[in-house]
DNA sequence: GTGGAAACGGAAGACCTGCTCCACTTAGCT
DNA sequence: AGCTAAGTGGAGCAGGTCTTCCGTTTCCAC
């Protein structure tokens, strides 16, 4: 979750960095990931400087496009993903390995915003992070497919839905909502399951008249 | 959807507009549904007055603060929803009233971004739109219990899970992916019954390789 | 028609944000 | 140690948005 490519940044005939180059480097790659996960894909560049206690103009040099910066710092993040959605697949209950991901899932998106924003951009297709959907896409296929010849998940349904399930889910509520979302998955996979006689139990959520600060977070304006 | 209160502007003490400025308070009104639908609650205040034809100032003395504006504007939008709400509700088949409640919701919500934050926010219990919830809330929650006094719905889901579920649905996908947000309809509220041994067809959905633009939308950064 | 209060519009100032640039510092080689 | 190229940081510029302010226009009561 920490560690970081050390020189080879993609290109490998480039010159290796200066030591300490690389140790900014480092720094700004563990400093985005924070303000990134807390604010989202567009946070101010001034604000990840700040955080790695560096200048801004250094994070410019090493990355000059945002695009540099959440690619370098997403390849992994989707790695995590895929890993998921593969171990999720190799459960021998199926019905299991397809909950347990979509609450991971879910988690994850919330707990992330960039994490989130990032898997919308992949499954939109976007240049630089297709790479992302193509090795996501598979495994989550994978996953679906293997529910799917054990009878329980509706047939009807692909991995690409499973994907957009999990991102609606995870777009619910702020930090510690965790049960809230919990109770959604649980909600939504009663609907993605074959048959069913009685609703899975869900998860109680004590919401006071006035704490009802669990809705859905609002959609951002276009540039 | 687009009469507008005259004159009495809350305080009922107060003297009526000129002409001139109460036909540009209609034209800013009318400008800002429109813009607000398109862009969110916090669209620039010159785009507004651009669309309505007046100058900046105008705006901003007809409306000091923003939330005088959504509030003037989203009153009456909130009622559209209280009466569909109140409408589904006394549909002899509950279970129709629901699924017509949520497909209409989820489109509404998809249709205009400022309905959808103000929604939220009356979820969220704030201040200037509470009164938005405290007529939405009974309403929703006397649709759920007319379905679930049927026995078609799951008791163990209230008012304000529909509500939620209708935002979640309603932030999937872009202008024309009207078919996509049926389908994630259909799909929750397989998840909503009380049980079922089929599943309900879902709406079919042809995405290309690369058109996948259907992902939810991105969450905003907090000012 | 006229006087004066109400309303108008958009230029201008305050502010905020993304990015560049260059005088200075530092690593690493000899 | 001394030299040089690589690296640094943050002041400052450009471009955008929000809000105010005041000279001009419009309405309406008389």
């Amino acid at each position: 979750m920490s560690s970081v490519t050390p020189a080879a940044d993609g290109d490998p005939a480039a010159r290796p960095l200066r030591k300490d180059a690389e140790r900014n480097r480092a720094r700004i790659l563990a400093a985005a990931r924070e303000v990134f996960a807390a604010q989202g894909l567009d946070a101010g560049f001034d604000e990840v400087a700040r955080v790695a206690g560096v200048g801004v103009g250094t994070v410019y040099r090493r990355f000059p496009e945002r695009r540099d910066l959440v690619e370098a710092l997403f390849q992994e993040e989707v790695d995590a993903v895929v890993a998921r959605a593969e171990e999720a697949a190799a459960d021998p209950d199926p019905w299991r390995g397809l909950v347990g991901f979509l609450h991971w899932g879910a988690e994850a998106q919330a707990a992330d915003r960039g994490l989130a924003q990032v898997l919308a951009a992949a499954g939109r297709g976007h240049e630089r992070v297709a790479s992302g959907r193509d090795r996501l896409a598979p495994a989550v296929d994978a996953l679906v497919r293997h529910a799917q010849r054990a009878g329980v998940l509706r047939p009807d349904v692909s991995g690409l839905d499973i994907g957009i399930a999990v991102a609606m889910v995870g777009r619910v509520g702020g930090p510690d909502r965790a049960r809230l979302r919990e109770r959604y998955v649980t909600l939504v996979l009663d609907g993605l399951c074959l048959r069913r006689d009685a609703p899975t139990p869900l998860p109680q959520v004590a919401v006071g008249e006035d704490d009802l600060a669990c809705v859905v977070e609002p959609v951002r304006r276009p540039r």
